[in-house]
DNA sequence: TCATCAATACCCCTTTTGGGGTATTAGAGG
DNA sequence: CCTCTAATACCCCAAAAGGGGTATTGATGA
């Protein structure tokens, strides 16, 4: 019997996936969580042989769940799950020791498959993601690689632009300079390709970067 | 019995959702379609007395397939699922006549209140998204009618700014002088009480304009 | 230990925006 | 016929954004 925890901030998508597990012989979800943060409790009083997690989450996020989990001793095979193919979050989830990792777009059959494999202690990777893995570690020397996401600080500063802030307003409101404001704005819109604040703007709300 | 369609590109998902309806007596998912293309085909052989369709699909989206089923005459409850909040959708989706809207980080029971308020053909829409609709239209009666409003021109031009033109390029696009369109630009920015065109993108994006 | 990278900060400079005016013209509607 | 508005166009000028550098620090990974 494959014992799992869900953590995720979606409700719906949560019971959905549980009522998937209990149609199953072989797998029970033990407990479905909102916050990450309440995990490592969960896990002293209980006996889990999977935890499936979500990426996004709003209070802490999926590899910081895993960066907390690991750095206090457990050692609970983790399938992570996400809407989105961000190469960074990928890595991220790698490097803290993930067992596999699938998109939430993924059919019944392909989630069955990834909760077995991973409850017992193999390696899943969702196809989708291989080719994103290849990639990388095929161009890591090309300036492609580089252009994937913003990091948690330059997103504070697209959502400060977003609220018509100008760099002044936004250099006191993060306690930064303004050239370091002038420099965050730089990176991203090379890092965007985009021209103006206002197609950044419009990036993001599409990508759902803010 | 309320017999449902449901179109979503997301197969976990769906299966998801189809094995929460699966424990509903009242509740039955006659048929889970990928692509908004198939749906008229399939209604025209199925009795089905609610489509539970998502917004975001890649070929042809929601609000599209919709307006396709409306063109053809029919006349099926729809409830609108969706990932975001978009006023800018839910606009669209009210327009095509959709039933109800509802979040996919809504609650099983929310989920299962909005299918039976819809297919018995009244409206459900969710809580987080009561809000947006209100100030919108509170905001169209308001005093500030005008300030709202903003003239074909004043939203083509708005159009263009997102995409990141600069004044020269829309003067071009537009076939106007340098002046006009900073003109509109200074004019739109007084109607709509902002300062920057980053900050007039972020509510041209939240309540529609574009 | 060394290489990287994110975050920080500063220099140079040009281009664009934003805010204040005014004015003409063509249509819509009383 | 007259008024009101949208769309057009121009003036001036200060402020901000954008684009090119370089550099230091601290954390983290190889």
């Amino acid at each position: 019997m494959i014992r799992i925890l869900i953590v995720d901030d979606h409700p719906l998508f949560a019971e959905g996936i549980k009522s998937i597990f209990n149609m199953e012989e072989d797998i029970e979800v033990v407990r479905h969580i909102i916050n990450g943060k309440a995990v490592p409790d969960f896990l002293q009083h209980n006996e889990i042989d999977l935890i499936l997690m979500d990426i996004d989450m709003p209070v802490i996020d999926g590899i910081e769940t895993m960066r907390m989990l690991n750095q206090q001793g457990f050692d609970i095979p983790i399938l992570m799950l996400t809407m989105h193919q961000s190469l960074r979050k990928v890595r991220a989830a790698l490097e803290e020791g993930a067992q596999g990792y699938i998109l939430k777009d993924a059919s019944k059959a392909e989630l069955l498959e990834a909760v077995r494999t991973t409850s017992a202690r193999k390696n899943y990777f969702h196809r989708k993601i291989n080719d994103h893995i290849f990639n990388y570690f095929r161009g890591k020397n090309s300036t492609s690689a580089k252009a994937d996401q913003l990091s948690e600080r330059e997103k504070q500063v697209v959502r400060c632009i977003s609220e018509g802030l100008n760099t002044r307003s936004i250099a006191k409101e993060l306690y930064i300079s303004e050239h370091t404001v002038k420099t965050h704005r730089r990176n991203i819109m090379h890092k965007l390709k985009v021209k103006t604040s206002a197609e950044l703007i419009k990036l993001a709300y599409e990508k759902g970067v803010i």
